[in-house]
Parts: structure tokens; sequence; C-alpha cells
DNA sequence: CGTTAACTTGACGGCCCTCAAGAGAGGTGG
DNA sequence: CCACCTCTCTTGAGGGCCGTCAAGTTAACG
């Protein structure tokens, strides 16, 4: 399936790291706050862990022990229905944050899961909650992570509610694009981490239906596919796509 | 149409509060800091602002300069999709904050309009800002109604991917059952404060279908409706709805 | 090479959206 | 007080998108 499912025997081992020579640390941490707060940052971080693909970080119902800021590697969050049936409710690329819902329970209330072999950095709770006062670039952080999510959860809800179905994979695939052009990566080219399962239940579609609607995009030329490789053919075609020039909504 | 608007006459002024003094500073604040930090709380606040019904306590775009609590009232939040259709992403009652989602990027991403008159106690963000730190108590409470907001776009999301329009509408009535009860109100009889336009836009389908499904509601006796006055009359029964026993998900 | 999971493609039907028109409620002016 | 207007809401008819069911194809892995 995926390839990079090898050489995985030293996992699970927690390493201790610092922000100041993470790699990541410039989409992690907001731009002026990298520059002057590293040391600070790194004294909430209690260690670097190293999730193995399809294990979970956390889960629904556990109790609030530690934040996790994604360091490599896909992950996703999901919720289970009436029905046990699973609802991806987010995915999540290196630096961003991962369990913020809990404080305000001190429970989680989803399921986080690596889509691929991964590492989170673990931000204590405890030390979070006492220590925050002495850290108000730390504050700001967290704020800024949460604020984000907050964003991104109502952009996913206006997407749910008022898109046809082929609006919603190409703002998907463009909101993936996005995400890989600013760690760095092509914006044109990329490979989905996760199954069409996972994206149709992320999109609020039946599996058929995305499936069907990849098909019909990369015979209309928009995009090419060889099974989760991406390639984006006719970008201001497909953001015509995505705007809904047929005016199809609610 | 709302009978509240009358003597508003002695509106628009800034009135200096406490939330000492304050007749829902229990929903709004935490159990624990209400008792102990309500002087620390006090100091955040700005003012209190009266709003009258349909106008905004932001836009969109501006940059962000206060969050807001609601103390009196009902406002909703939108945001304007592509075809320039209002989309209703929340409504938000006595002791929830707005406008959190512009601590990532310094400008808010929707507009806040009141549904009726009511009251809103403003957060100045430069005091956050450069404040937080002394007092861990207010962070607390931010972090968690955050938190919070994060958790119910988290629940708005699924309902909106996996759940039939009867469903939808359903979950809905008992989530302002919920927040009515909360609230020393009656959960089995209320006043909706929105149009059947904003609740359509909120929950993702047409007005016409909310319509008609409230009227199937009352026509098979499971809640009773006048205007916008409803009353839930077969709660077990309506529980059952919501579940979604013919089981049609996606 | 066999098994399993993931993915694709087709046929069909139902839910819900669109279009349209009428009913009800609230406010205003004569 | 009633006519009139406007906004909101309801109800009906018809059609299209997308979900379900089903079967076949491809990829992954031992």
């Amino acid at each position: 399936m995926l390839s990079t499912v090898q050489v995985q025997s030293i996992k699970a081992k927690p390493v201790q790291r610092t922000c100041t020579n993470c790699n990541v640390r410039d989409i992690c941490l907001p731009a002026d706050m990298a520059q002057q707060n590293l040391p600070l940052m790194s004294q909430f971080i209690t260690r670097t862990i190293h999730v193995k693909r399809g294990t979970r970080i956390f889960s629904a119902g556990q109790t609030l022990h530690s934040l996790y800021a994604v360091r490599l590697g896909v992950f996703k969050t999901r919720m289970m229905n009436e029905h046990h049936r699973e609802q991806v409710t987010g995915f999540y690329m290196a630096g961003a944050l991962i369990g913020a819902d809990a404080l305000a329970s001190g429970r989680h209330t989803y399921d986080a899961i690596a889509l691929e072999d991964g590492e989170v950095c673990e931000l204590s709770y405890a030390r979070i909650d006492a220590q925050t006062q002495s850290s108000p670039a730390f504050q700001a952080y967290l704020y800024r992570l949460m604020a984000h999510e907050i964003n991104r959860l109502h952009h996913a809800t206006l997407l749910l509610r008022d898109t046809a179905a082929v609006q919603r994979v190409v703002a998907f695939l463009f909101n993936l694009s996005d995400e890989f052009a600013l760690r760095g990566y092509s914006h044109k080219s990329f490979l989905l981490r996760m199954t069409r399962n996972e994206m149709a239940s992320y999109l609020g579609l039946s599996i058929e239906t995305v499936s069907r609607i990849l098909s019909r995009l990369q015979s209309m030329k928009l995009i090419q596919m060889q099974n989760r490789l991406i390639e984006l053919l006719d970008i201001p075609e497909l953001k015509k796509t995505m705007k809904g020039d047929d005016c199809q909504e609610n």
C-alpha cells in the first residue's frame, strides 16, 4: 500500500527534543516567536513520540493529559456516529495542533490516528496549565493554533452546507495543495495520504461519488491521477469548477 | 415581527459593568472561577455594549479589536459564499464568546449580527494580549470558551456530513432546548429567535425542507408549533427520530 | 499466486432542491 | 378600523443529484 512501512523496528522510543533544532519549527511556530522564544517553547515539549501507521495518539473519552503538535506524517481525527460508522472530522499535517477540543471538558471528544508513520511533540497539559503565565509567547502560540482550528472548522461547515459534490472534492484538493505548498512541497502534484473512504467521510459524500468525480475530473483533463498520486493539470479551470459556475447550491 | 422592538431610545450607551454584579456570570464563567476571580475578570471587560436587532458587532475582514461575550440576546455568525448568499455558521446565546477565530490572523472572518436587541461584554484584545500572563484564570476562561467552540463545530460538521434532513432539524431543536435549559428556561417550550431562512442556512437545507419537516413533526404530534413558538410534545419519540431509526445516512 | 482491501463503474431509486403560488402576520397610512 | 404592502412561512409539483446496491478491476502483500 504505502511504501513507507518498512524499517520501522526502532519505533515508539521517546526522544528528547527541543524546538531549537526542529526542522518544522517555521511551520509550527509563528514567525515572530520562532526567532525569539525557542528555548521558552521547548520547556513545554515533554518528548517526541513516534506513532506507527494506524495507531492512535489518543481516543475519544480519554482524559486530557497532553496536546500534540504534529512533527511528521499525516493524522486524522474521527468520531463515531450512532450507527458506529466512522466520521472523519479533520486531517492534520506538520505544525498542526491536535486535541485542543479537550480543553473544554478535560476529555478528548474524538480519536486521533496516524495515516502513516509519524511523530508528534507532546505538550504536557499539566505544564501548560501550571506555567502558561510565565510564557506569554506560548499562550499566543496556543491561541493562534486554536483559532486556526476554529477557522478551519468554520470553512468546513460552509463547504458541507452549500456546495455540490464536485465543488467539495475540488476544494479539498486545493486545501491539500495549499498545505503542501506551505511546507515546501509541490502544490501541483502530491500524494494523498488518506483512503477514498476517509476522504469521502470527511467530505460528507459516499466513496462511489468521490471516485466518480475524480474519474470525471481526469477524463476532463483537469487532473491526472494514478492511485493516490494526484496532479492538478488545469488549475484555472479547476478553480472555476470549485466556484460553481453552474450555480447549483442550496 | 418580534415584539421586542419598542422602547429602544436609550440604546447604544456603553455601560461600565463588572462581572461581580452580572446576572449571567454563572453561565459565562466556569464555576471555580466565578467564585474566586470575579474582580480579576472584570478588568478585561472594557464595557457593555447594547446591540440593536439586525446590527453587527463586527464584520468579516475587520481587524480584531475585541472579543465579545454575549450578555443578553441571541446572535448569529455568518459568512457569504461565492454566490453572495448568506451562510449562517452559528447561533450564540448568553455566556458564549464570539470572535475568537480572529486570534489566528488578526482579522475577523465572519459577521456577527444580533437577532434581537441584546448586550455584549467587550473584551479588549489589547488587554488580553498584554495582560493574560497576570491572570491565569482569564487564560483558562479563554481556552475553555475556544475549546467549546471547537467542540460545537466538530459536532456541527458531523451533523452536516451524515444525517438526513429530519435528523438535523430535530438535533437542532434539542440543541436549542439544552441551551435554554442551561440558562434556566423551559427545555420543552421555547421561542425561536431566528427565521426559517437562518435555520435552514445553518442546517444546510432549503427553507422549504425545514418548513415541511416542522409541519410533518407537528402532524405526527411530536411537536406543537405556533409561528416561532416551539413545544416539544413527545421527547422520547423525537430522540428516536434523531437517532435515525430508518438508517439513512451516507 | 492467492487473498484481502481498496478502488472503479454501472443501474436505479429516493431525498431534497428548485420553481411557483398562496396563506399568514406585522406594520403603516388613510 | 380597514386596506394595503411586505416579509415570512407553508404547501404542491417536478426533476436532478447523489446514495445504495452490486459486480468487476486493481493493488498490496505474504
